[in-house]
Parts: structure tokens; C-alpha cells; sequence
DNA sequence: GGTCAACAGTTGTCCAAGACAAACCGACTC
DNA sequence: GAGTCGGTTTGTCTTGGACAACTGTTGACC
């Protein structure tokens, strides 16, 4: 299964590119066969042995996939050229309120961005904690959290910040965000809200940046972490009597996953427990699924938290 | 690709199956014709579709496998011998310093994991933060948290706790030792330890309580959380110039994927950077890798700061 | 000129059956 | 016990074919 010998330094094998890519083996032979790319050699047992500059190659067609490209478009370009094309394709879809604190907003925005760059984490932590302080948990959350982890995110994807450096960034938001969410006091009002991710979502950020919102504004949170089954989030909403289901997607998330988990969820828990959808994945705008909350930004925790109280003023 | 018609609740695509159970879709392909299990239905387009009761049955079989059962002798035992053979495959391999301490200190591990099965994550909290005041952050972690973890694995595969009791238990772990970390005093003193795992374990547990053994002993820590590709390991321990970087493996980790990342980082890593590699995971102990630093527990963390700060006196 | 349906091209996933190295297991010897 | 040996088990890789879901364009109709 493993060839020892090898030079894994030099050349992966084709579970070792799947990891790596997020590239099913499927979808790898699939390519190779109607495209000619990848063009792995052989090793002495016939098996794919895929060389670095490829696997490099296949990283950067990944980011594309994600950012909505297709495949048999880009794939025959250079590798240089691949790269330019991800660094257009940036996300500028900000809903400033008025465009001179847009701009000054941006610049402080920059400010942490370099510091993740410059592997600053002291000072990004301090800075992040003062800033948590002095604009107050909603505005830090919305105002700074938000916007810098997509800006942090696009910037992942137009290959100008590592991955160990946005590794670096969401342990420090976690740090400061943990921090900050444990002194706000622990109230006992509904809605009772159970807060995780489905299997396929890794990200976590969402979740804390929603339960910081969610306490502020008095509900009972309690948290999951990520990547829970889909019948266990049913459990545990039973057993915790949730009134409402949060879950959080991030941009780079299969869809149709997103939407069979979201019906399949829908289904099995009971009709009076809410779900509440919210995170940067766009099929949530683009296809709603029936009878699921979409809430496309923080701001819209609020008013939501508003619907459901005035719908049930016994609780 | 997704039929939109089907009754997700009541069977599964192989996809589906794959992601439920861990295994496969060549494997689960290749019981069904070796041994005859699972022997799912066909849609109308021929795919397989996996009832729920085998998909049951298939999760309590992932579970044996990976306490060390191989397929080929459980397979056909009806789904009540699993779960009883699964309950019999306990780990009491503690190694206590006395008996009477032992046992009293099993009894308040108990009293902890009957909180997480009666869903009281509050009190669970409290009486965690007040376990650690009480015993002092290094007692608190090597007698508290760590066997506590091995006790809600163990009760997770004899299927005495569910998935998400598991997750709530780990968020307020991680919740009362953040806290107690974020009250240490951060020192500049050497070794600089960047703590991680790697891209195929999720399990971030071992990684807090090794920063908090290792800040307690003055260590610079860095910690980039869990899921680290090699080579941004490598890049992040250049960047923050770490003269250790520790990586935490669970007990249901791959171990082939374990050996290959450990040689992989090895030999990308400089040559004074030394790795630790410590966590329940078997394949460490049995087969230690050439050129890595195997800590049994966590009590080994203490002596192997002092190893290396008395190989480095100019640090 | 704009709307919508039919059509054609693209793309990811699934299928089958065969092959084989690595891991495992039991029997044997020192 | 500790080590070596052969036989068995087991997960992963192989090829080439198939097809539903998706994307985008053409052309008819209002």
C-alpha cells in the first residue's frame, strides 16, 4: 500500500494528492484520462506516482473549482497563469454603511492582516482584545471579526497568506473571542440555542462569532464544536430542548452536502425547533432549502432573535 | 448525481455511508463481495442503497476495527454481539501511583462523566474550574483531564456516550482550560514549541493540555490548533524559528498515515528542530519512528523540557 | 427585445472485477 | 520467551465504461 523507499519529498502517491488537493481519486483519474493532467509516473508497481509541481498545479485548480471556475477551462493554462486568475478573483461584497468608515474600517482591517503576516501573534492578540474593549463585543464581532476573516479567507485563496498563517489567526480570534465570551454572564431566557457544524465543516469561527451575538442578546447557548453528525444534532437538541438549531457554512463547502444535510435535518427534528443557516456559502442566497433560516450576516441574528421571541411570548 | 427524491432517513447512498462510517467506498465494496455484508439494495439507476439498520451495523463494526478486530471474524455476528463485544474492549490501562488514590480518583472521574450524561454542561464547568483551583493546573491535567478523556473514548466506543455528548464534554474541557491557560504568565524562555496535529486528526484535546503541561514549564508556545499540512508545519516553525514542534495522535487515527507524516516532517524539518510526538495513539509506542521523541504521557513532558534545555544551555 | 424550453456539452461520481503489497496469525525453531 | 517462516487476510489501487446533474447556448415564440 506504502512504498517506504520513495522519495515522499519529491512525489506523492494518488491518496496522498487527495489529501492533500481535496481532489477526490475519482475525480483525479478522471482528469488524467479527458485532459491529460495530471500526468503522474509510475512507480514499480503501476501506481500513480504524481511529482510536487503538479500537486502544486492541482492545489491552485482546486482554489479555482471552489471560486466557480471549470475545469476543462483553466486546466491546460500555466501554472503562473492559474495563480493570476485567483488573485482576481477576490470577493470585494462589502454592504459598508457609508464609504468613509468603509475606508478607515479597511485600514485598521489591514493593520491585523500584516501582523498575521508578520507572525506577530502577541501583538495580534493584544490588539484584537483592545480593540474587543474599546468598540464593545457586537461592533468588535461584527465590525472586526467579520470582515477580517473573509478578508483573511481571500486572501488564503489568492495564495498571499499561507495556511499555518490563517492557522495563526483563528487560534488568536479563538483566544480573544473565548475570552471576551466568557464575562458576558450566563442568562437563563429562551430561545435555547444549540450551536454546531455538519460533518463536512471544519471552521468554527462562525459558530463563536454567532454566540457571541446570541449571548449579548440573552439566549442560552450551548455550543457543539464542529463537526457533528447529523442525528446527533438531533439528539442533542432533544435533549437540551433547543428551540433553535444554529449552524454555520463556510465558502468552500461541497453545496450539495450542505443541502442534504439541511432537509435531512429538517426532517428528523421536531417542527417546532428552528433552524437557523448562516455563513459564507453562497448556495444559501442562491437556493434556500425549504423551512431553514438564512441568515446572511451577524446583524441579522438580532431581529431574528426578535421574530422568535415575539412568536412565543410564553417563553 | 443526488437523487432529490430519495428518503434520506431511511437509507443511504455509499457517499453517504462512507462519510457516516469512516469506511471506505472500496472497502464497503469490497465486504459486499467478499463477505456478503453489507448487501445493499439498488436504486433505480443500479447505485447502492444502504439501509439504515446495516449502516448501523456498519458504524459498530468501524468502531472494532479500529480497537484492533479485524473484519473477516466479526462480520457476520448479528449487531448485538457487536455491541456487546465492543462494550467488553475496554482500556483499563491505567498506571496509578497507588491503589486507594487510584480509586477514589476513579470515582470522582465518574461523578464528571455522569454530568456529561445528564446533558449539565454548567455544573459540569463549575466543578471542572473548581477541580483545577483545587489541584493546581498540572494535577488538573494529568490527573483529571487526560484520564477523564481516555474514560468519555472509551465509554464513546463501548457505546455508553453518543457523538455529541462526546463533543459537549470536549467544548467545556476546552472552554475550563483555556481559561486556566490564559492565566499563566507568558515567559520568553526557551524551547519555542510549535504544537499541532496533522491534517487527518481533528482531535485537539491533547494539544491544550500539552500547552498548558508546557507553559506551566515556561515554554514559548505557538499553537496553530488542529489539521496542519506537513509543509505548513515546516513553514510555521521556520517563521517562529521553534526548536520543537509537538504533535498530538489519538487512539482512532490511521497508523500508516501517522508513520508517513512523522518521516515526511522529519526530513523537511531542520535538523535541530526536534519533534515530540505524543497521544493514546498505539502505533507510537509499538513502532516508534526513526529520529522522533515519543512521549508516553503526559508526565514525560517535564523531563523532556529538561533534556532539552540541559542539551542547550545557551539558550 | 425579452422569456422560456429544448438541446448539446461538461463534469463528478458510481460500477465491476482483478491484482497485489502490507499486515496479521499461527507454527516452528533456537 | 524471542525470533523466523509461510499462509491468509485485508485495504487500496488499477482499468474502462456508464450516466445523472449541471452549464450554457441556440432558437422559437410572444
Amino acid at each position: 500500500m506504502n512504498d517506504r523507499n520513495s522519495l515522499p519529498s519529491l512525489s506523492r502517491t494518488i491518496a496522498a494528492v487527495e489529501r492533500d488537493t481535496g481532489l477526490s481519486k475519482d475525480t483525479l483519474r478522471v482528469w488524467e484520462r479527458r485532459y491529460g493532467f495530471p500526468n503522474p509516473g509510475r512507480d514499480q508497481f503501476g501506481e500513480r506516482v504524481y511529482p510536487m509541481d503538479q500537486v502544486d498545479k492541482l492545489r491552485v485548480l482546486r482554489r479555482l473549482m471552489d471560486a466557480g471556475h471549470r475545469p476543462g477551462k483553466v486546466i491546460h493554462l500555466p501554472i503562473e497563469a492559474l495563480q493570476a486568475l485567483a488573485a482576481e478573483t477576490s470577493a470585494p461584497s462589502v454592504t459598508p454603511r457609508s464609504m468613509g468608515d468603509a475606508l478607515a474600517e479597511h485600514e485598521d482591517l489591514q493593520r491585523y492582516l500584516e501582523l498575521v503576516k508578520a507572525h506577530q501573534v502577541d501583538a495580534l492578540r493584544r490588539s484584537l482584545s483592545q480593540a474587543q474593549l474599546r468598540l464593545g463585543m457586537e461592533r468588535f464581532v461584527t465590525e472586526v471579526v467579520s470582515p477580517l476573516t473573509r478578508m483573511v479567507g481571500d486572501a488564503w485563496a489568492r495564495g498571499y497568506v499561507e495556511v499555518f498563517e490563517e492557522h495563526l489567526y483563528t487560534e488568536s480570534i479563538q483566544v480573544v473571542l473565548r475570552g471576551a465570551i466568557g464575562t458576558i454572564p450566563q442568562p437563563a431566557r429562551r430561545p435555547i440555542v444549540l450551536l454546531t457544524t455538519i460533518p463536512q465543516e471544519p471552521h468554527g469561527l462562525g459558530l463563536l462569532m454567532a454566540e457571541a451575538i446570541l449571548s449579548l442578546e440573552g439566549c442560552r447557548c450551548v455550543s457543539l464544536g464542529v463537526q457533528t453528525p447529523v442525528w446527533d444534532i438531533v439528539l442533542a437538541a432533544t435533549a437540551h430542548s433547543a428551540d433553535v438549531v444554529a449552524l454555520s457554512f463556510s465558502a468552500s463547502i461541497n453545496p450539495n452536502q450542505v443541502l442534504e444535510s439541511l432537509v435531512e435535518l429538517r426532517e428528523k427534528l421536531p417542527q417546532g425547533t428552528e433552524i437557523w443557516a448562516g455563513g459564507a456559502c453562497p448556495i444559501l442566497q442562491r437556493r434556500p432549502p425549504p423551512d431553514v433560516h438564512v441568515l446572511a450576516s451577524l446583524p441579522d441574528i438580532q431581529p431574528a432573535i426578535q421574530r422568535w421571541r415575539d412568536a412565543h411570548p410564553q417563553a
